[in-house]
DNA sequence: CCACTTTGGCAACAGCGTTGCGGAAGTGCA
DNA sequence: TGCACTTCCGCAACGCTGTTGCCAAAGTGG
């Protein structure tokens, strides 16, 4: 809605208002509808590129209604002509292209002993990257300070990018994605209620984004070409100092009414079991945790497994991504037992086995996440936040 | 899109052809929408009807865009004048509100030993009625011809209204929504690909819409008024034969690409517990059931409020129902037993407890539910089907 | 009776995708 | 080389959307 206005107040994207359930609809709507469609299938074809009638063909417009809408992106620089396809017997198509620098987003992921910053384009490739020591337990003011220096000390963004859209932050939950406010985060209870959204927003007069690192995560998968990109359902797992999960569900980043989806670590697998940090007992991350901390991977697997296997039936996803720091630092036993358990699971249903993958993009995919909360709603892929129609 | 054409070629709901994720708008697909949003808000209002500005208020579109659209709709017979609201100190607003019987729906609940239709009006109140013995496990051309004789029972609507816009049926799983073949129901394996929609859209040159059992009822609930209507997000847990849920997230029915989500019997909360019929060992269903088997409601219901505070905390919903046959025989240790579980999660996590109900409804929940598969698309709850740009 | 408030329809308008059509730019065969 | 054919794609006219400006209608209150 507001149009990022460089230079001027720190607009930070309007938090909807009334809860106007699903949105009245008018001619700019539709407009920008339609041109993110476009925008998100050339974002799809990257360097590739896809004319007209391909573009008509993916999104159902009519090729007439895809040159005009490609006319505006392109006057808007956001897209240009790259080349040709062979002729198949006649006027050869036209190829188009997202211009990459033609707009940057900031990723900030705020972790409890690093910060990693990263420039990335439209394309989401990064174009510069920053990682420093941090410590998330100290008072707030000199975390935002630390989190600001660290979007600082990216390059100012070359060529018409300039100025970034905005930051996208990803930090360790519980928070509340749309008031931009931590809650008690585990271990550093001084952080509930801090208004850290608006903190940073002002501190770098840019526009801001909040969300818990494995929602980042998983926004960054659904939108990446390869393993899970494709698939309208997914679970990211994440095993690190807890276990967490970012869920996708029918193409959407899923967070509840509250932003505390997710909760994954805190089913219960064995009733009357150990107890866990949370005071329940049987929890899988309990269980989990503890077979990683007496060096059993294949235990660890099994168990979070099982949990997926519960996850998998209940949202019917069609792939299960495993990251975090204990999975990446030696990811093919946990594939593997998982794997297993949902094989398991698929011969007792007699159904197809969920796939299972690594998560792909190492250290820095929580961070390219978060600058995913930026670009997405360009593509139409998240709700908030920067629209075509505001680019004109 | 295709026009629900009285009297003619059964028109199935035309099954998304290719899957052009997010679909191109266009002009009539912005009036369909904002027309959809207008029904929607006065079927909420029910009776009292909503005036003019007050649809716009609730919309977000302008009074002037809303007095076309009534105009538009009461010439479609769908809305008519009722009366206005007392003078605030200038003209007194005009109410509105949703003619009851300008269209009706069948709603068909194929249970395992009984059957139920209903013909509910557009508000969902159930016009007429009617309940049968019925076997499942019989072959399925005899099943079919039972359940087309349940729909030929009820009488032909009244009034404008005459043929119904079309059926929707709810069985058990697992089965596939979008192609509306069953899969191998859980004791009847030879219905395993049978094209149940078709069969019967063809026997009764209607429109059909097939879906589970747990979805249909959760649907109904999503557009009730009363509890469960409002919350944006909620699971609903059925306690029958079998243990399953329907998911409403963010204030849609959640499927699953392969109409699977729901399976929450089958998620583990002992591991190396007793067997279960799935295969598994230690599932939610098993323990609850044997609990059940031995009279102890307490025990099934503490098992049941596990599982739903693990739910709970992994979607983040607003409320969990409980329904199914076990739970309406006596209800009160279900919701106390679920109640208590989800308040102790919520206090080890200092938040709100998750409020627990009991589905409204009786006997009739999953059938009106079904009838809501097929106007659910008039007030844009739902994807496929007849939409509002269709009736004019 | 009159000033004021509030509702809501009429008419003009900008702008969306659609349709009809024709020129541009290739291929392939004579 | 020339010509018929295929395919792409932009111009122009069009129908229809929600929006805006305006004014009549229908109440209240002094």
């Amino acid at each position: 809605m507001t149009p990022v206005s460089p230079g001027s107040v720190p607009a930070v994207p309007a938090a909807p208002a009334v809860a106007v359930s699903p949105a009245a609809a008018n001619l700019p709507t539709l407009r920008g509808h339609n041109a993110a469609l476009v925008l998100d299938l050339l974002r799809a074809a990257g360097e590739a590129g896809a004319s007209r009638s391909e573009l008509a063909e993916g999104t159902g417009l009519t090729p007439q209604a895809v040159s005009k809408i490609t006319a505006r992106l392109r006057d808007a620089g956001l897209v240009a002509q790259a080349g040709h396809r062979p002729s198949t017997g006649g006027k050869p198509r036209t190829l188009w292209r997202l211009v990459r620098d033609a707009r940057h987003a900031v990723g900030l992921h705020l972790d409890r002993d690093e910060v990693t910053a990263v420039l990335v384009d439209l394309l989401g490739g990064v174009v510069a990257a920053h990682r420093a020591p941090f410590d998330l337990g100290a008072p707030c003011r000199a975390v935002v300070d630390a989190a600001a220096g660290a979007v600082r000390a990216l390059p100012a963004g070359p060529g018409r990018g300039g100025r970034p859209l905005g930051v996208g932050v990803a930090c360790p939950g519980p928070l509340d994605h749309r008031t931009g406010v931590l809650r008690r985060v585990t271990g550093f209870p001084h952080w509930d209620g801090h208004p850290l959204r608006d903190s940073l927003s002002r501190r770098l007069g840019l526009p801001v984004v909040l969300d818990k690192d494995t929602n980042a995560a998983a926004l960054g998968l659904a939108l990446r070409g390869g393993e899970g990109g494709g698939d309208a359902s997914f679970a990211y797992l994440h095993l690190g100092t807890g276990l967490g999960a970012g869920l996708v569900l029918d193409g959407v980043l899923y967070r509840g009414r509250r932003t505390g989806a997710g909760e994954f670590g805190h089913q219960v697998v064995q009733l009357d079991g150990p107890e866990c940090g949370c005071g329940d007992r049987g929890c899988l991350e309990a269980l989990c945790l503890a077979a990683v901390a007496r060096g059993d991977a294949a235990g660890a697997a099994r168990v979070l497994g099982t949990g997926a296997a519960g996850l998998a039936g209940l949202l019917d996803v069609d792939r299960v991504v495993l990251g975090g720091r204990t999975v990446l630092a030696d990811p093919e036993p946990y594939r593997a037992g998982v794997e297993r358990e949902l094989a398991a699971r698929a011969a007792r249903t007699d159904g197809r086995a969920v796939p299972v993958s690594v998560a792909p993009g190492g250290t820095r995919l929580v961070a390219r996440g978060a600058a995913h909360l930026v670009l997405a709603p360009l593509f139409g892929r998240l709700e908030p936040g920067t629209r075509p129609e505001d680019l004109g």
